[in-house]
DNA sequence: GATGAAAATGTAAACGATTTCATTTCACAA
DNA sequence: TTGTGAAATGAAATCGTTTACATTTTCATC
């Protein structure tokens, strides 16, 4: 393991112009570049980006916060942030909080202690007052999830209107009993995407009914097929459901199947994300596509800016809904 | 931004007892102790890592090498691999490398520059011949997928066996038309499942059938899908499909209900991984368990041994057929 | 109060790069 | 040949720690 001394000693040169030739810079002749290189090649050196770190004050790392990475949701977003942060030549710090203030903590640290350069949050459980605290002194963007009016800026979709479109769907399709199945408003993602729900109903003047919202504490497969009990429990059983996310939407339809019932004759089913499996199912899920990749690309384009001292402006991106098997059989 | 010379200068001691103070070392006595902490506290410092880790000579990060952050299977793998990591001070780099060289250099890259400690490699088409020069100079382990003989400590399960216990299954409950759907046989995995297969097969005295041998070029769905259909098109059709994945899988149950057929009545269908999703599908899939956040722990603890610099030796763990509805309805 | 060993603290040299500023080399014109 | 300015190169400081070694302090003992 040589080190940048050893090769300007052999290059009969110092470890200034070692270090010019390393990074392309200035001018060098042709000549001394040969006997560097000749060197480098020779002693089968490769810089040390522990000592360039120390020296650029900087880590190359970016942070993503996420609360587990078993949702498939966060699949397409990462990848489009690795391959921003790599064509920067950043890489990325995959941190799972488990929504826990703890693991939080250990990951706020790294950025703290120098570890990463900044953090793209897609956790919606974050404390906020840290995250604030820490956008004081560090990079930080929020992606997906967001916090309002915390002056962080963010790249996410207009929930309210993707919900509305959602279910806008399925009373064109002449669902008038349309359950929704939320997660807890304390996200402001949930309480958009009621509002969203609400204002479908309203405009088509079907009246909100609260039995029909249901609130899970998670977006997971097991909370959609425990929602989905009670709604069919129900004694005006509701002809349709939207859930907030895929998987919840997964579970309601498994658990409709195991009732003896079908998607979408009896019940017809929306969801959320279009995540890979929303496709696998049987039948397949009619959901709402998030520009993931895309989100991650521009998260991380802002972010290396903002790490890059540039003020960058918060980002709304486009949805679609697509029609699947689910809500028209 | 505090360094710890002016930790030092304001507590009136030198940087090396802050240091010691930092580190929990050496005594200190306690009324120093405190001095250095009101300062610390006072100028909000937070020891900086770059400082620390050139110094050290360590980066305190594992590069973790996977296919496709897509794939569920490796999961709880990371989720192993980072708790355990993680209460050894490492952080994880999650790498994708799409199963492409070039991808794969790039995070090769990172060790060679220090940029990490040392690599767990999930990633079956892995570049063994780099593999093995980088495993002279740096900590490397194998998880789940391994070349042997290449003298690279892996963690793994006894994929033959496992294999031989699944179709065992099958035939217990009556079948003798067994579909095999594996992937590419350069794998070695896919080597050891087959021969497993086989095993099982001769074992009740069926003899094997070239023309229920299936590969795929990957694990995913639609290569499940595409496969099944061949499958439905034989004459003389299996009964029973024994998956190297599940998502072969559940692309085979797509297909199979696709086509009218019922599962497990009119085919029976076996995955392998026990992946989260094999439990949401329409019916719940028959599955092989891998001890998966095992597997991350111990692939976490043999590498940070090896960064340590002992010797440590491989490991095969155990596993279990998980039995539900897709093949006992 | 002197002594000496043990305990606490300090000094300064690493770790491996980048970069500012000073110095040398070079090409060319006078 | 000499002088000149530009281009190429070098010397040394710097980034923020840790730690081997040197030095000072402490304190029980005589």
């Amino acid at each position: 393991m040589a080190n940048i001394q050893q090769v300007a000693k052999r290059a009969g040169v110092s470890v200034a112009t070692v270090s010019r030739v390393l990074n392309g810079h200035d001018k060098v002749t042709a000549k001394t570049k040969l006997k560097v290189e000749e060197a480098i090649q020779h002693l089968n050196y490769e810089p040390s980006m522990l000592g360039r770190n120390l020296r650029n004050s900087e880590s190359r790392i970016v942070l993503i916060l996420i609360p587990t990475i078993s949702n498939p949701f966060y699949f397409e977003i990462i990848k489009g942030i690795e391959n921003m942060a790599l064509s920067q030549n950043y890489s990325i710090l995959l941190c799972e909080t488990d929504s826990k203030p703890e693991k939080e903590e250990i990951y706020f640290d790294l950025v703290r202690k120098k570890m990463a350069d900044g953090i793209i949050s897609m956790d919606p459980a974050v404390n906020v007052e840290t995250l604030k605290e820490l956008a004081e002194h560090y990079a930080i963007i929020q992606c997906s999830e967001y916090g309002g009016g915390i002056g962080i800026p963010y790249v996410t979709i207009d929930s309210e209107e993707a919900s509305y479109r959602a279910v806008k769907h399925l009373i064109q399709i002449g669902h008038k009993k349309i359950a929704l199945m939320n997660s807890d408003e304390k996200f402001l993602y949930a309480r958009e995407r009621r509002m969203g729900y609400e204002r479908a109903l309203r405009e088509h003047e079907i009246p909100v009914n609260g039995d029909y919202i249901f609130y899970t504490q998670e977006l997971g497969f097991e909370q959609g097929q425990m929602a989905m009990k009670k709604i069919l429990r129900l004694e005006d059983r509701p002809t349709a459901v939207f859930a907030v996310s895929d998987l919840l939407a997964i579970g309601a339809l498994k658990e409709i199947t195991a009732a003896g019932l079908h998607v979408p004759n009896d019940v017809a089913v929306v969801g959320f994300d279009k995540i890979d499996f929303s496709n696998m199912t049987n039948p397949a899920l009619t959901t709402v596509a998030q520009p993931m990749y895309k989100m991650g690309t521009v998260a991380a384009r802002m972010l290396i800016e903002k790490i890059q001292g540039k003020t960058v402006d918060s980002v709304v991106l486009g949805h679609e809904l697509v029609i699947r098997e689910s809500t028209t059989g």
